[in-house]
DNA sequence: AGCACGCCGACT
DNA sequence: GTCGGCGTGCTC
């Protein structure tokens, strides 16, 4: 027998398949991870195929060295998902498989934590124990229970009694594996009534199909989600549920949790690596039945998937940003086919791509389009920033903001202010030459950050001391730009120094359980104003908000790239939710120095399907996504001439490319990367965009790129952004 | 990735 | 004459 096995080192060259001999006494199984005689070195490899005969010279072939798990960690599914994801993001092979196996198991850093049981031996002399007082009650006490936990013998007992037993071999060891998440058993199927829309999606949602589930905010997706995995599991089926890392929240988990008890396994970045591991663990024996975590559960090592959710599935963060780039929800689209089961696709402003897949009939739509408390939705004021100025106001605030701001510390409720981005203010700029402080490796603008008085890098994290004069021109007036939540803060403090005003962004949320602090504190207070980034645009229901201000809606739009307005439109819908939650009416005051842009027209009217059909519109003509397909390559390296070099060679062959599908490339160009420079490293790009969404095209493109063999490439299909 | 083989410069 | 520079190529 041989075994097809890929070596775990993450680079181009090792993108293959090596086949070994299996020694035949040896039990290895497709899945399991081997040690492996590699050149002059012993490596890890994954087996991922077995067969009979190999096409090697037998010389050549070496046999396996070692197993390294007893049991396969890689699933038949998932070796089938390798090579669907290395085709379709072009991956390699490693790189994925590391996906499907958490570092902690990878590495062995961590041990399973086994919990001792004392129990009695049957060769045990009682007679022996005339003298010894605490080991006859151990004893007794053994013979009633059976079984007792050794720390809790130690304990009571003292060390010493316990270890005599076992020496004298009248009581052996038991190990149980125990797991470092102790869930609260409180599970409760709590009977909610379903209104008619809940129903509806509920009956709906079973052909083994694509359902984008549309529903206003407050419409109680959540819990047509839960009843979905209920059902599943009633079925003796598991389930996934993909969130946005954001979203989960501790009030979120502690909700599922309630609901799901042991069954679930939670995953999120703020696991320790030891309770990741014991997690993955849960899941891969089969003890917990339902997943819910960020974008890698999808991942998760579960068999038998009857459903897979993805909420707010028009989330930028379900596509991975950097090295291994894929997409979870086609990953998500990927396991429901292979098990046959539901994938359902929700939010309150789905992505122009699914709700165009939902025209065109490839998936089905549901919608609901009522809250499930029956309140209205809050109004939506759009306020003209420019006005202000003409009326002579230059501050952050619009009166019509301050006056409401007042009449709801006035009747004792609270106000949410939200705002797009973090740090005091962002840039440093020379008011007299204009010079912009910038990372010395990384041709990008230093962002200021007020709590350690520092300029920082948001590429490579280096620091830099604020400058009190411009390097360039001496002058003093040198100054931060744009508008920050701390800024708000201390400006709104001055307005309003008796109101407690509260802040929540990146920086004050890193430290663990800071984010549940301050809003226990939010919701406990009267009256309040809680100031934020996106993260308190999250299904968080605090029914005393009234008011819901977003500073600068603009902030979003400026943005150059195509999804821009659509990701304002959803910010909108999406902070505009937080208000009127209960029975007190909100309002929702939206500052903006673009007021006639169609975005605030159809999102102050919460009318989603006029702004899809305005949008795609737009698209469709000017061909962007999903109506063409933009594909960028970036190369980069330390030395400027390999990555030109090679850059430039690319283009010469993509230029045939071109000539062959003349009619289908719309634009192609080669160019420095908006940022020149991260961490010391050149970049260079080339932008294409090809009309149709062809996979043949973008292989052929893709090919194109193989030969760059020392800068490193990353190729992306309608990125993010093109920094 | 690492390690060997291999072909050209300044040195115990 | 050698020691060592890193370019190229291979690893089942």
């Amino acid at each position: 027998m041989f075994a097809e096995v890929i070596i775990d080192q993450d680079v181009k060259a090792l993108d293959k398949v090596f086949d070994y001999a299996i020694a035949g006494d040896m039990d290895v199984k497709k899945g399991m991870r081997v040690y492996v005689p590699f050149g002059k070195r012993t490596l890890q490899g994954f087996v991922i195929g077995l067969k009979e005969k190999s096409e090697l010279t037998p010389n050549k072939i070496k046999p396996i060295i070692s197993i390294i798990d007893e049991q396969p960690v890689i699933k038949e599914e998932m070796l089938i998902l390798m090579q669907y994801m290395c085709s379709e993001f072009h991956l390699r092979q490693t790189s994925v498989l590391r996906l499907f196996v958490p570092s902690e198991i990878r590495e062995g850093k961590v041990k399973e934590l086994f919990e001792k049981y004392a129990v009695l031996s049957e060769n045990i002399d009682k007679n022996s124990l005339k003298r010894a007082i605490k080991q006859q009650i151990i004893v007794e006490k053994l013979e009633i229970y059976k079984r007792i936990r050794l720390s809790e013998l130690k304990n009571e007992f003292g060390a010493s009694a316990v270890k005599a037993l076992l020496d004298k071999g009248f009581i052996l060891l038991e190990k149980e594996q125990v797991f470092r998440k102790p869930y609260l058993s409180e599970h409760f199927d709590k009977k909610i009534t379903l209104n008619p829309q809940q129903d509806n999606a509920i009956k709906t949602i079973c052909q083994p199909k694509t359902y984008l589930l549309h529903g206003v905010t407050g419409s109680g997706k959540t819990e047509v989600y839960m009843h979905l995995i209920s059902k599943a599991l009633s079925q003796g089926k598991t389930a996934i549920m993909l969130v946005p890392e954001i979203s989960l929240t501790p009030q979120v988990m502690s909700t599922f949790k309630a609901r799901f008890g042991e069954q679930i396994a939670l995953i999120h970045s703020s696991l320790s690596a030891g309770e990741r591991f014991d997690e993955w663990r849960r899941i891969f024996s089969g003890d917990a039945k339902v997943v819910v975590g960020a974008r890698s559960a999808i991942f998760a090592p579960i068999e038998n998937v009857g459903i897979i959710i993805v909420d707010e599935e028009h989330e930028q963060s379900y596509i991975s940003e950097s090295n291994p780039r894929f997409d979870s929800k086609e990953v998500a689209l990927f396991r429901a086919k292979f098990n046959h089961c539901p994938l359902v696709l929700g939010s309150a402003t789905p992505s122009i791509e699914d709700y165009q897949k939902a025209v065109t009939g490839e998936i089905q739509l549901l919608e609901m389009p009522v809250r499930a408390n029956g309140r209205p939705l809050p109004k939506i004021q759009i306020i003209d920033m420019l006005n202000e100025i003409r009326a002579g106001n230059g501050g952050i605030f619009s009166t019509q903001l301050l006056s409401d701001l007042a009449k709801v510390i006035n009747d004792k409720k609270q106000a949410m202010l939200f705002i797009n981005r973090r740090g005091y203010s962002s840039f440093m700029m020379c008011r007299e030459c204009g010079y912009l402080a910038k990372c010395k490796d990384c041709d990008v603008s230093l962002v200021y950050h007020r709590e350690d008085n520092r300029l920082k890098c948001h590429y490579c994290g280096k620091q830099y001391k604020v400058l009190d004069r411009c390097p360039n021109c001496g002058s003093d007036k040198i100054k931060q730009g744009a508008v920050g939540t701390e800024r708000i803060v201390s400006e709104l403090q001055k307005i309003f120094p008796d109101v407690k005003i509260l802040r929540m962004d990146n920086d004050t949320v890193s430290k663990k359980n800071s984010h549940q602090k301050i809003l226990e504190q939010f919701a406990s207070t009267l009256p309040a104003i809680l100031v934020g980034t996106q993260m308190i645009a999250k299904g968080h229901d605090f029914e005393n908000v009234t008011l819901v201000g977003i500073v600068d809606a603009d902030q979003s739009l400026y943005r150059s790239d195509y999804r821009s307005t659509e990701r304002c439109f959803s910010l909108i819908t999406q902070v505009s939710g937080r208000a009127g939650r209960s029975q007190f009416e909100g309002k929702v005051d939206l500052q903006t120095y673009s007021p006639r842009h169609y975005v605030y027209k159809f999102a102050a009217n919460y009318d989603y399907k006029g702004f899809f059909k305005k949008e795609a519109n737009i698209r469709a003509t000017a061909k962007f996504p999903p109506f063409s397909k933009i594909i960028r390559i970036l190369f980069s390296n330390t030395d400027e001439n390999v990555v030109k070099d090679e850059l430039k060679s690319c283009y010469n062959r993509l230029l045939q490319v071109r000539e062959k599908y003349i009619d289908d490339i719309i634009y192609m160009d080669a160019m420095k990367s908006p940022i020149k420079r991260i961490k010391s490293s050149f970049r260079y790009q080339i932008v294409i965009r090809i009309k149709s969404a062809s996979k043949q095209i973008e292989d052929e493109i893709f090919d194109c790129t193989k030969d760059a063999l020392k800068s490193s490439v990353f190729f992306e299909v309608n990125p993010e952004n093109m920094s």
